[in-house]
DNA sequence: AGGGACATGTAATTAGTTACATGATTGT
DNA sequence: ACAATCATGTAACTAATTACATGTCCCT
């Protein structure tokens, strides 16, 4: 049972993988590959996984040969063909089973904390752009996410939303209050480069 | 100029690799590759960065090679021989020509989430359990970070423990806040598996 | 006698990304 | 004329993970 070779992460639990990526944005109705794409860029899936094009596409075309999911070829006009996929009820079922799973804990890669860890080996210059732009991109997504309707999602969806929002607004405020005072802490005659011996205080 | 290969994200910007990870690691004071890869697991850095012995290993030993780091052999008593890493001034330069182009843009990729959008397709104690773990997940990483002691570290990382224990602090509180109305939003007769037809309202 | 922490390293395998290839239409 | 959006797909390439290999000491 259970396909191939799959994956397991430390706690021997399998990894959602593409293909089940694709089941689960199908559930929520039928979708080209090309919007599937979309739905990682900029959909509610967005803010916790992701997955490119030739990921997707070869994906896609696993999930037909397995039956999870039925392909139709569609002509649009002033636009190319699209195939739209959509799940079947032996997909449904593939999906539950995933989930079902204990989930594999959080990747969370950063390397804006990592800069931000060694801040006073930047100028000021740049570490104040670093936080401005970071501060920037926390208004501009929490903007976009209130402006999207939830009342008629389920209620999974809309925890997921909630969930979101908070750590977006509590990271904005947190730097929003410390910004000025970390900035000042910052040695103003920072090292940019080359020749520097002062590890000690 | 530039590294052979030298990897490009979709802003155009270098990514931190291991190498570059490790250097970080090793700023802080000389390590073991071992005592990298706890910084990793258990350290600071275990909030935004992972790497493997797989990858820890090969990258000091490049490292290295190219001056930026320094190794001596230890002899320990009752251990094994231990390989020492410092960073060179080379080494503390390559540091800063890392941390200075613009940093890609977060990695955030969890499968909790995913479960959590999908949780009407599961047996109500089986989200229970995951949300229950989760709260307690937060409880337990909250502990260990304000057992640390932050008064003599540097700005920069004051700022990302203070930001990591905001997010923490603030999922948590979302979640425990949510759980009780959450679950009770849940169909009670969840569908497990096979035969399932109520896509619409 | 078995597991866990300490300690280093290599090899196989992987899923995934990036880049390439192609092409219509619409807007600037 | 050029970039962007729509649309699908393949091939080359990569860094990194997992698993393997080896060994000591300590605790239960």
């Amino acid at each position: 049972m259970a396909s191939k070779t799959t994956y397991k992460n430390k706690a021997g639990n399998l990894s959602m993988d593409v293909k089940t990526l694709c089941l689960g944005v199908l559930y929520q109705g039928e979708a080209s590959g090309y919007e599937i794409k979309k739905a990682f860029e900029e959909g509610p899936f967005s803010h916790f996984q992701d997955a490119s094009f030739g990921s997707i596409y070869p994906a896609l075309g696993r999930l037909s040969s397995e039956g999870l999911v039925d392909c139709t070829q569609m002509a649009q006009e002033k636009r190319p063909d699209k195939k739209v996929y959509k799940l079947t009820s032996k997909g449904n079922n593939a999906l539950i089973t995933s989930i079902l799973v204990p989930p594999a804990p959080d990747k969370f890669t950063s390397d804006f904390f990592f800069v931000l860890y060694f801040a006073e080996l930047l100028p000021v210059a740049q570490v104040t752009l670093l936080i401005d732009q970071r501060i920037a991109f926390y208004k501009n997504i929490l903007e976009r996410m209130s402006e999207c309707d939830i009342t008629s999602v389920t209620a999974g969806r809309q925890l997921c939303h909630g969930l979101g929002l908070t750590v977006y607004q509590s990271s904005l405020e947190y730097l929003q209050k410390h910004r000025d005072s970390f900035l000042q802490k910052l040695p103003s005659q920072n090292i940019t480069s080359t020749t520097s011996n002062r590890h000690a205080s």
